[in-house]
DNA sequence: TAGACGTAGCGTCATGGGGC
DNA sequence: GCCCCATGACGCTACGTCTA
């Protein structure tokens, strides 16, 4: 099951997906009798995790697309190298032919 | 031109690993 | 054990391109 579309106290966007349909506020709520923490607390530190966690998705895919260009760029390198081997051979097969006839 | 489709980027959740 | 961080997975939106 997944619930769609929900607004956040933050006006963003939230996506419940598979067997968990509860709010977050609404367990951290639970969690609060329980805990016997006051809403507040729980809620800003739920909201301040979402912040660092955003800023950390953010520097992981940017982190992921530099180590592609990377690895892009190397495979342009060898494939290069691979060229100019291939060549280098040909000129000698082409010379040690030339001297045994 | 409207709708289908592909792609990039984003936010969020879940989770594993490391430090304390 | 608890906390924090990094990252994979998922769903959503925006945008560009193609096709009937």
């Amino acid at each position: 099951m997944a619930v769609t579309g929900d607004e956040t106290e933050t006006g963003s966007t939230v996506k419940l997906i598979g067997s968990s349909s509860i709010h977050p506020l609404a367990m951290a709520h639970t969690s609060t009798l329980i805990s016997q923490k006051p809403l507040e607390d729980v809620t800003q530190k739920r909201e301040q995790r979402l912040i660092k966690n955003r800023e950390a998705a953010r520097e992981c895919r940017r982190k992921k697309k530099e180590y592609v260009k990377c690895l892009e760029n190397r495979v342009a390198v060898l494939e290069n190298q691979n060229k100019t081997l291939i060549e280098e051979l040909r000129a000698m097969k082409d010379i040690y032919r030339h001297k045994n006839e």
